[in-house]
DNA sequence: CTGCGAAATTGCAACCTGTGCATAAAAGCA
DNA sequence: TGCTTTTATGCACAGGTTGCAATTTCGCAG
């Protein structure tokens, strides 16, 4: 990561980051155009496009961190774990990921959570980044748990990151705080863990 | 409905639904402009956004009525029905209300499949649609099922839905049939119902 | 039939994201 | 200092989308 180009180009990139964040969160993000952006990172509006494939682009960073964050707890399953402990890990360690925000001085998840409610280009964007993540969480449980097959892995993934978001993204509907919804979150994994017909009987 | 006007209108909204169809079929969705939709409809460009907000609401116009197929089924339940069974009714009345496209001489339903899985833009679409009809269908489940809490009830729906789509689209991934998809959909289901601890032991 | 008012259609201008292309500016290196 | 590889920029343009104003069309009352 040596010379001057690099720190350079590091430096612009995160002009561009901070900007964007910056307008992101005193204006709205419809309201902030890209040429606002490199106005306030002081570069051409055609030199954000060689940092960010996208507007949108620039609140999905790391992304790739905290897939691989998920990855990573899934290759060192423990012998004999059963799923639900597996993904409940899985589900802990991207909580963390997101809770520490790097490349910024200050957290990046909440502006993006908060945008992602109110922006439907942002919700799209954050939905389609988890619907091609979890074919890949799939096949890594595959990998370690040979029981099972591709369709299940897909299945408990599902089933487990769908009844998280759903039963979060009510409770945050009713109002809830944050800890509210990350509360329903993990109600959610229980449901999924000791599936639907649990809830037949209280 | 009477009148020469409503008519009129009618016919100019599926001559529009028709060439915009027709034509993303024979060119794809991206090489198709709004422009050449009109032209095709022997409208004004701008005509076309008086009938469709966007370029993609084309092909996601029964949306309502599905999210009411499954409503209805919900909102139907058997006194003391097990909640999978509900939801299984539930998706297959939503698979029957895919089959049977109304509106178009032809069915939907295959082309919006098939771009979802090509063109990004659809599939956020699709996505979003999804996420925002799962609350309320679990506001509606809570209706009916009072032991339910609307958290639980999101827990149910979400991770029914998600074992359901995720399952399906690594059947999908692994190059199967629409029968293979489907039935690993219901696969899903199975998972989703009876929880992911099912999975353990095989 | 005639004319008035509402609704539909249209044209125009503009804004925004995103891309391709060519060129200038800068940095590393000989 | 020259040469080469990046990087930054400017320009033009395509395409989706909206607002506004003008115009056409339709329905209906007189």
């Amino acid at each position: 990561m040596e010379g001057h180009r690099e720190r350079k180009k590091a430096r612009t990139r995160r002009a561009l980051l901070e900007a964007a964040v910056r307008l992101f969160a005193e204006r709205g993000y419809e309201q902030t155009t890209v040429a606002d952006i490199a106005a306030a990172a002081d570069v051409a509006p055609r030199t954000f496009f060689a940092y960010f494939a996208s507007k949108e682009d620039v609140l999905f960073l790391q992304a790739e961190d905290r897939e691989r964050a998920m990855l990573e707890v899934i290759a060192g399953r423990r012998p004999g774990e059963p799923l639900g402990e597996l993904l409940s890990r899985m589900f802990e360690a991207l909580v963390r990921s997101l809770a520490a925000d790097d490349e910024l001085d200050f957290a990046l998840s909440p502006l993006r959570a908060r945008l992602m409610v109110t922006e439907p280009a942002l919700r799209a964007r954050g939905l389609t980044l988890m619907m091609e993540t979890q074919p890949r969480l799939a096949w890594a449980l595959c990998e370690v748990c040979p029981e099972l097959d591709p369709v299940e892995a897909g299945a408990a993934v599902g089933g487990f990151m769908g009844a998280l978001a759903v039963a979060g993204l009510v409770a945050q509907q009713q109002g809830g705080s944050d800890d509210d919804v990350l509360a329903a979150g993990r109600r959610g994994i229980e449901v999924a863990v000791n599936g639907l017909s649990s809830l037949d009987r209280p």
